[in-house]
This record gives C-alpha cells, sequence and structure tokens, in this order.
DNA sequence: GTAGTCACG
DNA sequence: ACGTACGTGACTACA
C-alpha cells in the first residue's frame, strides 16, 4: 500500500510564484490553487497511490520557537494575495475528499514526517511531495520525497530515493541533519556552528563522520586546528542546531494511513467551487458536471416552434414594439432561436417554408436585437444573402470589453460565469440534430437555452458597462465595426499561385544548398530546425562561444548567430537558412496551403483577442507578411488586385508617438510635430544636444530607439541591449529625453500612480485593461504591470482611432456608391482595393478619413499611395 | 501541449 | 536588490 503524504504550505508557495496570475470571475487571486491542483492532479496519475494526506502548517509558534527564540525569526509571512487563496484551497481538498492535517505548535514537515512514521508500522510505503530539500532527511527504503519546483506553468519533480540521494550529497539522508547543526540554515536562522560553512561540514559528513562522533572523538579526528577550535566552541549551538533541524516523526497526529485512503470527490460541490473560482479546464479535465448543483440550472425557456408565416408575422409584429430580445442563430443559420420577455421561439429552415423571409425580417433595423459575436453571424447572414441590421447588442464584445484579459469568451462559459447555467453541449443544434431525421424539438430547445442566455447575459452585462462610460466603445465602435470586418473577411485579397510558386523554388534549390554546406561544415548530417541539434554542433563539436541560455538549453536565437558571425563560416549560412525556411514555410506553403478556390486567401480578423483592443488576423495571419526583407518583399509581390484594379494603401504616420503628445500634452512634442520634421531627427537633437542639422543618422538610429522604448515603457537595461550601448549611457539617453520632454515624464508618473489606485489604465475612447499585475508581490510582475499601463493607453487608442477610421472609410466608399472595398488592415496601415479609375478618389478618402477619425492636439495625418500588387503600393 | 524562433505593427 | 520593452500568430521540434 502507498501513501502520498504532500506539504501543502510548501506546494502552493512554489505554485504561487510559479504560475502566472490568474483570477476568478470575481476578481479573487486564483494561481496558486490552480498551480497545486495541476500538480496534485499530476501526480495522481504519477503514482496512483492508495492513501493521500495534505499536511499544512498553522500561524503562530512552534515548539522549536521555545527551544529557541531566534527560530525562523526574519521570515516574512506569506503576501496577501496568496494568504486568500488557503482557505479556498482546503476548501477545494475538503470537497474532492482528500484527508488534510495540520497541529498547533507543529510544522508540515513534522507531520510529513509522523505520517509515515505511522505508514511504516503498518507496512506501507510513502512517497513524500514538498518543494523543501529539508524533507530529504526523511528517506528511507521505505520512503521516497519527491521534489516539485515549478517555473513559469512548468513543474518537473525530481524523485529522491535513499541511492539517488547518496549519489548527490555523498552521505546518507539522516545525516542532513548534521549538515545543518554544522553550517545552520540562514533562512531559518538556524544558527550552526559559527564559523563552520558549507565545505568544512561536507567534508566532515562526507569523511562518514556523524555529529555525535565528531564531539565524541574530537581527539581522533584529523582537523585543521582552527576548526577544531570553532568545533569545541560551537558545540552548544551545534547541539541546538541539530535539535531545531530534526523533522521529529512522533508529533501528536491523529493520523492511520488508512484515514486518508482515496475517496470519490464530492462533485458537486467541487463543480460549483471550480465555477466560482473559473476552473473551466479543470472542469473538463476532471469531467466534472452540474448534475446534482442546485444553482446552475438551465434556463427555463422550452422552445415554441415557428410553423407558418402567419406565426413568424406575429411573432415579428411583437419584436417591432421594441421588446428587448435576443437572437441566436446556428452557424450557418439554417435555424434561429428568438428570446424575449421569457419566451423563446424557434425557426427552422425546414419547417418554415419562409425561413429566408423571416429571416431578412428578424435582422431589419426596425428590430432592436442582442446577439452574441456579431462578426461571425453578420457573415453567415451575408452567406444567406442577407445584409443584417439592428444589432444593438452583442454579449461576447461586451464581455471583451470588460475584461479583454479573459482569453475566452465562448457563450457555454460566461453563461457559467456570470448567470449560473450550465447550457445544454452546442452538439444539440448541430447540422445532424436539425435535419429532417434529427431530434429537431431537441435542437430547438437547444438553441432556446442559448438565446435565453444571450438575453440574460445583456441584462448583466449593460449596467457595468454603463457604469464603466463604455457603452458608446460598444455602440460606435466595436459593433458598427464587426460588419466592416465581416466584408473584409468575405472578400480576400487575390494570390498569384504561379508566381508565389517559382519563388518557393528559387527558395528550396538554395535551402538545399545550404543544407549540404551546413552539413560540411558541421562533419555530419543534423536536422538544422532542430535547436538541440544545431545548439550541440555549434556549442560542443565546434567550440563557440556561449552567448546565452535558455531554460532547456542553449540558445540559438538570431541575436546570438549575429553576435557569432566572425566565428565560424556555418553562422552565416544557418543565418540564412533561417530566412529562407522561414520564407518558404510560412509564407510559400504556409500561404499556398489557404488560398480559396476564389484565388484569394480570406484571413479571420479577430476583435476579441488582443488585451490592448488591436485586431489580430488569423488563418493566414496577413498582419505579417514579410516587408523589412528585400527578398521577404518578393511574397508582398504576390498579392495582386484584380485586372485592372489597384491595391491604395495608406498609413497613419506615428501615430503611437503623436497619441502620446497628445496624452501627455507635452508642448515639445506637440511642437515638433506641428513643425513637420522628421520626429527621430528631433528628439535626437534634443538627446545629444545638437542642432537639427547636426544629427548623424547613429543619433537619429538611437533616439528612435529611444521613442520605441518610451512608448512599450522603457527601462536603460533592455535599451542599452537594444542599441548597443552602456546602461549607463542609455539611462543618459532617456534622462536626457525626460528633460526635454518633461510633459511625457509628468505622463509617464501620473499613469503609473493612477493605475496603482484604480487597479486598471484606460484609453481615451475609455477602453479599460485590468492590471492585476500590480498587485502583485512579485517584483517583475509588478514591473510587467507598470510598463502595460504606459504603453496599453497608447497602442489601445491607436487601435480605437483605426477602427473609427475603419467604419468611416467603409461607409464613404459604399455610400459613394464605389465599387472599392477595404481589404486589409494591418494596425496602422488600410488597404483598399479599387479598380483603377477610383484610385484617386479612393486615395482622398483613406487619408481624410484616417486622419478625421480623432481631433486630438496633433494631427493625425495620413498618406495614401497605390500601386499593381502589395508590394509595389508601399513604394 | 510547450518551447524556441521569427514574421509583423 | 530583484530582471528587463508593448502587442500579435505560425511553424518546427520534441516530450
Amino acid at each position: 500500500m502507498k501513501l502520498m503524504a504532500l506539504d501543502g504550505n510548501s506546494l502552493i508557495n512554489r505554485a504561487f510564484y510559479g504560475v502566472k496570475p490568474l483570477n476568478a470571475p470575481d476578481g479573487m487571486p486564483t494561481n496558486a490553487i490552480y498551480g497545486f491542483l495541476n500538480i496534485l492532479l499530476k501526480l495522481l496519475e504519477e503514482e496512483s497511490p492508495d492513501a493521500l494526506c495534505v499536511a499544512f502548517d498553522m500561524k503562530g509558534p512552534t515548539f522549536r520557537h521555545e527551544q529557541f527564540e531566534g527560530y525562523k525569526a526574519q521570515r516574512k509571512g506569506m503576501p496577501d494575495e496568496l494568504a486568500v487563496q488557503m482557505p479556498a484551497l482546503k476548501e477545494v481538498l475538503d470537497a474532492m475528499n482528500v484527508a488534510r492535517r495540520e497541529l498547533q505548535g507543529w510544522e508540515a514537515d513534522d507531520l510529513l514526517g509522523t505520517m509515515a512514521a505511522q505508514a511504516d508500522q503498518q507496512g506501507w510505503e510513502t512517497v513524500i511531495v514538498t518543494g523543501d530539500r529539508d524533507s530529504l532527511q526523511l528517506i528511507t527504503e521505505h520512503v521516497r520525497v519527491k521534489l516539485v519546483s515549478t517555473r513559469m506553468g512548468q513543474t518537473t519533480t525530481r524523485e529522491m530515493t535513499p541511492e539517488s540521494f547518496y549519489e548527490e550529497y555523498g552521505f546518507e539522508p539522516r545525516r542532513l541533519i548534521d549538515l545543518k547543526a554544522l553550517m545552520g540554515d540562514a533562512s531559518d536562522n538556524i544558527p550552526g556552528v559559527p564559523g563552520i560553512g558549507e565545505k568544512t561540514a561536507l567534508d566532515l559528513l562526507r569523511r562518514g563522520e556523524t555529529l555525535q562522533q565528531i564531539y565524541q572523538n574530537m581527539d581522533g579526528l584529523e582537523l585543521k586546528q582552527g576548526v577544531r577550535r570553532k568545533l569545541t566552541e560551537g558545540r552548544g549551538m551545534a547541539l541546538l542546531s541539530y535539535d531545531l533541524a530534526t523533522i521529529r516523526c512522533d508529533a501528536p497526529l491523529d493520523f492511520k494511513p488508512q484515514d486518508a485512503l482515496l475517496k470519490k470527490p464530492d462533485e458537486p460541490r467541487l463543480y460549483q467551487l471550480f465555477v466560482r473560482l473559473g476552473f473551466q479546464k479543470l472542469i473538463d479535465k476532471m469531467g466534472l458536471s452540474a448534475q446534482g448543483v442546485q444553482n446552475a440550472r438551465r434556463p427555463e425557456c422550452p422552445a415554441e416552434m415557428i410553423a407558418d408565416d402567419a406565426q413568424a408575422d406575429a411573432l415579428l409584429e411583437r419584436l417591432r414594439g421594441g421588446q428587448p430580445c435576443a437572437v441566436f442563430a446556428a452557424p450557418g443559420t439554417d435555424a434561429a432561436a428568438v428570446a424575449c420577455n421569457g419566451r423563446c421561439f424557434v425557426a427552422l429552415r425546414g419547417v418554415l417554408s419562409g425561413y429566408d423571409g423571416f429571416l431578412s425580417a428578424l435582422f431589419a433595423p426596425d428590430i432592436a436585437k442582442t446577439v452574441h459575436g456579431w462578426k461571425n453571424l453578420y457573415a453567415g447572414l451575408l452567406r444567406e444573402g442577407v445584409d443584417g441590421q439592428g444589432v444593438g447588442f452583442d454579449t461576447e464584445l461586451a464581455a471583451y470589453l470588460l475584461d479583454p484579459n479573459a482569453g475566452s469568451y465562448a457563450l457555454e462559459r460566461l453563461a457559467l460565469s456570470e448567470l449560473g447555467y450550465e447550457l445544454p453541449p452546442a452538439a444539440g443544434f448541430s447540422p445532424d440534430a436539425l435535419s429532417p431525421l434529427g431530434d429537431r424539438q431537441g435542437a430547438a430547445d437547444t438553441l432556446a437555452a442559448y438565446a435565453a442566455a444571450v438575453l440574460a447575459l445583456a441584462d448583466r452585462q449593460r449596467p457595468r458597462l454603463q457604469e464603466w462610460g463604455m457603452m458608446p466603445l460598444l455602440l460606435d465602435i466595436e459593433l458598427p465595426l464587426s460588419p466592416v470586418l465581416a466584408r473584409m473577411e468575405r472578400e480576400g485579397m487575390a494570390l498569384d499561385r504561379t508566381q508565389l510558386a517559382d519563388f518557393g523554388k528559387t527558395l528550396t534549390a538554395r535551402v538545399g544548398e545550404l543544407e549540404r554546406e551546413i552539413h560540411g561544415y558541421a562533419g555530419e548530417s543534423f536536422n538544422i530546425g532542430s535547436t538541440k541539434q544545431l545548439g550541440a554542433v555549434l556549442f560542443e563539436k565546434l567550440g563557440l562561444k556561449v552567448i546565452k541560455k535558455t531554460k532547456t538549453g542553449y540558445s540559438t536565437d538570431a541575436e546570438v548567430l549575429e553576435k557569432l558571425r566572425g566565428s565560424h563560416p556555418i553562422i552565416g549560412c544557418i543565418l540564412e537558412y533561417r530566412t529562407l525556411t522561414k520564407l518558404t514555410s510560412t509564407y510559400v506553403d504556409g500561404l499556398l496551403k489557404v488560398v480559396g478556390e476564389d484565388g484569394r486567401v480570406h484571413t479571420t480578423f479577430q476583435q476579441t483577442v488582443t488585451n490592448t483592443g488591436r485586431l489580430s488576423s488569423a488563418d493566414p495571419n496577413l498582419q505579417n507578411i514579410p516587408v523589412r526583407s528585400e527578398l521577404g518583399g518578393q511574397v508582398r509581390k504576390c498579392f495582386v488586385p484584380r485586372e485592372g484594379w489597384v491595391y491604395v494603401d495608406a498609413d497613419y504616420s506615428q501615430i503611437e508617438l503623436r497619441i502620446l503628445a497628445h496624452v501627455a500634452n507635452d508642448a515639445h512634442m506637440l511642437a515638433a510635430f506641428e513643425s513637420g520634421e522628421d520626429i527621430h531627427a528631433v528628439t535626437a537633437s534634443q538627446v545629444f544636444g545638437v542642432p537639427l542639422s547636426g544629427v548623424t543618422s547613429l543619433m537619429r538610429r538611437r533616439a528612435k530607439a529611444v521613442n520605441f522604448g518610451i512608448v512599450y515603457g522603457i527601462s536603460a537595461f533592455s535599451l542599452a541591449d537594444d542599441i548597443g550601448v552602456t546602461r549607463a549611457e542609455a539611462q543618459q539617453y532617456i534622462d536626457a529625453y525626460l528633460q526635454s520632454y518633461s510633459g511625457v515624464r509628468g505622463y509617464m508618473e501620473n499613469i503609473r500612480k493612477k493605475a496603482h489606485e484604480d487597479g486598471y489604465v484606460s484609453t481615451l475612447y475609455g477602453r479599460r485593461r485590468p492590471l492585476p499585475e500590480l498587485r502583485s508581490s512579485n517584483f517583475n510582475l509588478r514591473s510587467f504591470g507598470e510598463r502595460v499601463a504606459l504603453n496599453m493607453p497608447i497602442q489601445g487608442t491607436a487601435a480605437d482611432i483605426m477602427k473609427i477610421a475603419m467604419i468611416a472609410v467603409d461607409a464613404r466608399l459604399r455610400r459613394e456608391g464605389l465599387r472599392a472595398r477595404l481589404v486589409l488592415q494591418v494596425h496602422d496601415e488600410l488597404m483598399v482595393e479599387a479598380p483603377a479609375e477610383e484610385r484617386e478618389e479612393v486615395q482622398r478618402i483613406l487619408e481624410e478619413e484616417m486622419a478625421g477619425a480623432a481631433s486630438l492636439r496633433v494631427r493625425l495625418p495620413a498618406e495614401a499611395t497605390w500601386g499593381d500588387n502589395w508590394y509595389d503600393a508601399k513604394h
């Protein structure tokens, strides 16, 4: 039989510092609980023990404090964010029916030792799990220790047995006590023998001595004079430390391993807890369900099937009266459910003969609707030939605006966390279920439940959006943007497949040559794409200098290779190989793979992904098509408009710095922009104290890096690293910058302060990003939060303005009856595909609407250029 | 599924 | 004193 005994405090501490911040829907930090449970589940799987018990420390002094008042004296209490997670963890363990023990006056270590002793007496084996090496003294033939370490979400365990312990330390596990007695332990404030350090102590123990033997037979020992004196004088300390360091196995603990046998968890209770904590992943992983949970309920809303046009018209008439309603449509929109005033109506294409007409009428402007995911719904309607209108609320967009950090806005998840609704699986309204042979009433009930959830969710979200002043952001920016994005996706961009494939062949040929050359230099054939194998060749076989390490081995990134360029001809080949294989795999093969039947690529613009309010582009990502290198530019040449059409491309000029000048209200920066001079050159002249005419290209380059750094939340260290100067020099640049731009300095100070006070930052348009990181006790995380506090209002405001511009450009193209259409957005750039004869008008529209999207203290000029392919349009 | 790398703003 | 720039997505290798 096997007992697994966990040191709860040690593990939750590891989890707390090793797992990224995580919050429950109510804002309570949960990362430590989450990390702890993941470790626990992994261990249960690995070990399949028969019994499990978790030991905890208790607050207050222990018997060791009575022996020595300085014991653990300088130890600080746990940070608040961890402390609040302890009770919840214990609740979770109780719900899992996991035994746990704590005992006033005793540490978790002693409880583990005692449990192991009890288990041993009954012939059980024990696995102790902890992050604390002190427990290694408990290792015996029947007791193993698993040492857990986590860093950034990654958990590793190392198992220690008598053999592996001896191999590492060179003496027996019990002698760990002797080691501490001799050398002390700074972190627990155990004194040890004054003057005896790790080296001497280890040496004595590896010679086979024990503390007892040392003091019984001091004269017979071969010892340096000083050591002998220190040992003699420190005898009292040594004996005290020996006692303090000894983990006791006789705590008055009520424990038998049989008491801790694994039991089935209390599922409903655990489920409820996990919902409260926001642990959807664990709910899935452990296969929990809401069955038996009283709170989790499905909205009571049986579907009323719309069978004929008369019923459809009656419903439409009622909706036109202004009753709030929510529409949920199955993908492909072969079915639509309308929730309204406690009832739910469902229209199915196969049931309602006038389904298409119903859909058109439902999505007319005179019926105000709430939906979940307007962009995709609009796209679906468009495929049916319906131009959807009259959508006044979107629960997905609302959830994103309320918390852009949340990551997922699936209706099922939101219904659960916001309403306590358990929605039936979406498979319930699959095409099969909706087909004449399927369970149509069941499918309709499922759709109805989703529609009802959307309606209820909107009621929960609206007050918060109003309170936070975010309704205009939703109604005037995000919602109207959705159809624009849907049309852009549908429009797509044409690819010249032949030209792209030819380019691919050229690349592949060169990659072959490089591969041979690289293998030749290496003297062996290996996978150049494997960083592990490449590292072995470069740093072990060829003996090149190790510049940087990753957590799994040597770093071989471009920055490292660039520094090694002079030391071996293989380096240049590898760099070129990397460039070319990236181009072929991601951009040549990758794009060719996703060309549609219409010869065009249709990206997906994701509207609820980024933490700052930007869009993202995926499948394929058209926002990262190469441009910085000449070779990469070849890919852009393969994006071509229709015959007789052109691409018109418009960029904002320095939008982020201009927004910085505005929000910081910095007189110098505003003046610099107003003068129309090159902003980086002006910055250089200020930072380096030379007249504008005296700015060299090196100065400009460095000033540009400073400008970027400011926007990102600069540090001298990274700036120095970026531009290759000393830290002190970088600091001088920053100081000189902030001296010149005192408004920016003030902004940086204010926004930091405000962010700490409020716990969030926002853009000019009220988009908000919560910053739980700022309350972290972890220095790194807190610093990250402060950098984000500086950056998000700038990046996010630029995103807001671009969205406003997109809505305006799209509307004006259509209003003016042009055939030209938006096809792409790349953060500060818009691209329109236009008939050649509309080119000049489109250029004017882009420049006017982009510049006019916001009125700030600076102008926001945009320049539109054009060409017969994407590359030429930008050159 | 995660890590490393690299493409973009 | 801490470690170190903001925001993305796609590909390959590897456990």
